[in-house]
DNA sequence: GTGGGAGTTCTCATTGCTTT
DNA sequence: AAAGCAATGAGAACTCCCAC
């Protein structure tokens, strides 16, 4: 036992524990890190327990008023003798806080408060949010006392997560001691970092040296530095400054690197410079650092476009009430889809008008705010790239979706301008940038401000031609769509000819009808055998079935098949799956059908 | 603290089979 | 023919351990 301890029970007047402490090896350390359920097991009598309790707790806030105060004092020598205490209530880990920014980490927080204990994945992904906040505190080389400090806030906080080492926490981390390397989860973790970033910095020597060693004759950074900083945001994500700033720095060596042995996917771009997705506004960053001249062009002209759509929206009484804080910008690119003439086309043999709703969305995509982006992306059945818009009325944020990505912007009008290719470069930011044409429909926005609009002084004409022609051209893409369509019911309808055949039933006849078992809704089995007593169209029938809650009940054919006495059935019929309730949706029966057995499209 | 080897885990693309 | 699904394998990423 160290003398701390025996100052303490001395001084507390508990010395009676002496031997029991000195038994368990509470040392100093450990001492600091009781909780309630070790003081149970340490000090039987209530009495007891309970002066040590008072005396436990008032060390410890004794101990952080004292650390605060050495701090602002710099009086070493106290800091130096409080550093166990210190580092037990270091307030920079706090660890709630730490996990609570990310959705795994908010997981991992759930799991250890309902089950007080996590698999070994969640240890490794907790180990991982873990380190990923040492670095970005304080770098990749923190102090052992920070580490320690770490490890202890961590099973001070989760005692679930104590290890059966001396110090309770030597499974997070343990210092190195006489020549053996320190060593834990964290510390194993750190250094894997630090080996992965090293090893990104230092190229291996094989390599040409040119490729990631890109810079430009103005570029104030060294390749090394150069490195460095790619390295760094790769693994951090923040300070957003800092992000902003290295970003900004590396955005030459990015475009070069981006272009350098062919052209690279969207995905291999973001798995090299990640932060392209965290922070809105970097592409946009980079255009303006590599094209100065042509970056902005459309912010400064779209005022003066922005306000001759409104006017001629007005006019046309074709505006939406929006709320006053909604800009101009944003009502105009809003107004637009209820300017372009509805252009008709066919569905299903009938003409259909498009609606609004259906306009708007060739546009940008407005969803509500709170939506799951990453649901979004998985089940979005537009794969051309396009503009998203959380928000209807305001909106909240906006993305660039490509290829399955969703890239944040600042607004609405920089989502349309990263696509849009700007007049004196030809090229749209994204494509200029990245060696990748985005090509959404809002590039035909071009011509607008690539035509001298200067300060309001352009000819309503324009506008007006513009809308029509942006109506051409959207009508164009709806009906390539249409036929795309056609194409595939053609090939299906093929196909499904193939597989049928024609098969008719007679009044009196008895078959099995495919039903929703009685267990689950979901499953369905062959039921009966009941009698046809009508045949109500090519394809439905009606069929008796008394104890049924409906005694008579229309069938399509498809859901049945002949009955026959013997073991031998029919062959079989397509098989219905996920059927809704069909005692509840008969009359969806009578309708006719257009597709089955072949008779239908 | 660094470097590196061995073994494990994870991710992603491909392939083949089955079902429709 | 197309879609769905599971098995498979390659390579990357990681953990663990050891020597220096």
């Amino acid at each position: 036992m160290d003398e701390f301890v025996k100052t303490k029970l001395n001084e507390w007047q508990l010395d009676t524990l002496l031997d029991t402490f000195k038994e368990q090896e509470v040392d100093e350390e450990s001492f600091l890190l009781l909780d309630d359920a070790a003081m149970q097991h340490l000090i039987p009598k209530i009495g007891q327990r309970l002066k040590f309790q008072k005396h436990h707790k008032e060390l410890l806030q004794a101990a952080c008023s004292t650390k605060d105060q050495c701090l602002s004092e710099k009086n070493v020598e106290t800091v130096a003798s409080t550093t166990l205490l210190t580092v037990v209530l270091h307030p920079e880990f706090a660890i709630r806080q730490m996990l609570g920014g990310s959705l795994e980490g908010r997981s991992i927080l759930s799991t250890l408060d309902e089950k007080q204990s996590i698999t070994s994945k969640e240890r490794k992904l907790l180990v991982r949010l873990l380190v990923s906040h040492l670095i970005e505190k304080h770098g990749e080389m923190p102090p052992s006392d920070t580490k320690i400090a770490l490890a202890m806030a961590l099973i001070y906080e989760f005692p679930c997560l104590k290890d059966d080492t001396g110090s309770s926490y030597g499974a997070w981390y343990t210092p190195g001691r006489k020549h053996r390397p320190a060593t834990g989860f964290l510390e194993e973790r750190l250094r894997n970092v630090r080996k992965r970033m090293r090893s990104l910095i230092r190229p291996r020597q094989q390599e040409p040296q040119e490729d990631h060693a890109v810079l430009t004759p103005d570029s104030l950074s060294s390749p090394q530095n150069i490195r460095e900083m790619v390295a760094w945001l790769k693994a951090n994500k923040y300070p957003v400054s800092e992000v902003e700033a290295k970003m900004k720095e590396t955005s030459i060596h990015r475009s070069k690197w981006i272009r350098c042995n062919g052209s690279k996917t969207i995905s291999e771009i973001l798995r090299e410079f990640p932060r392209l997705t965290d922070n809105p506004g970097m592409i946009s960053q980079d255009f303006q650092q590599l094209h100065p001249e042509a970056a902005g062009q459309m912010f400064e002209k779209w005022p003066a476009i922005a306000d001759k759509i409104l006017k001629y929206a007005q006019r046309e009484g074709k505006i939406n009430v929006v709320p006053d804080d909604v800009t101009p910008g944003e009502r105009a690119l809003k107004a637009l889809p209820n300017l372009l003439p509805p252009s008709l086309f066919k569905r299903g043999g009938k003409i259909v008008r498009p609606t609004t709703a259906e306009s708007q969305r060739a546009f940008v995509n407005m969803q509500p705010v709170g939506t799951n982006i990453v649901e979004y992306l998985t089940n979005v059945e537009n794969t051309f790239p396009h503009v998203l818009s959380l928000g209807h009325e305001r909106v909240s944020q906006t993305f660039l979706v490509v290829e399955g990505h969703a890239i944040e912007t600042d607004s609405l009008l920089e989502a349309v301008d990263l696509e849009v290719p700007q007049a004196s470069t030809g090229f749209s930011p994204f494509e200029l940038l990245y060696g990748w044409d985005v090509q959404g429909p809002l590039d035909l926005l071009r011509k607008t401000w690539e035509s001298p609009v200067e300060n309001g002084k352009g000819k309503e004409g324009s506008v007006v031609h513009f809308v029509l022609e942006m109506g051409e051209c959207l009508a164009k893409y709806r009906d390539q769509a249409e036929m795309n369509l056609q194409q595939a019911q053609r090939a299906h309808k093929t196909w499904y000819d193939q597989q049928a055949w024609q098969r008719e039933l007679q009044p009196g006849q008895k078959v099995l009808i495919l039903l929703p078992s009685s267990t689950s809704k979901m499953l369905t089995k062959w039921q009966g055998p009941f009698e046809v007593t009508r045949r109500m169209s090519p394809v439905n029938y009606e069929v008796y079935h008394p104890d049924r809650k409906r005694k008579r009940q229309v069938y399509h054919v498809n859901l049945l098949k002949e009955w026959k006495t013997s073991s031998v059935t029919s062959k079989p019929v397509a098989l219905a799956v996920g059927i809704p309730d069909l005692w509840e949706e008969a009359e969806m029966e009578e309708e006719e059908t257009t597709k089955t057995d072949g008779t239908g499209t």
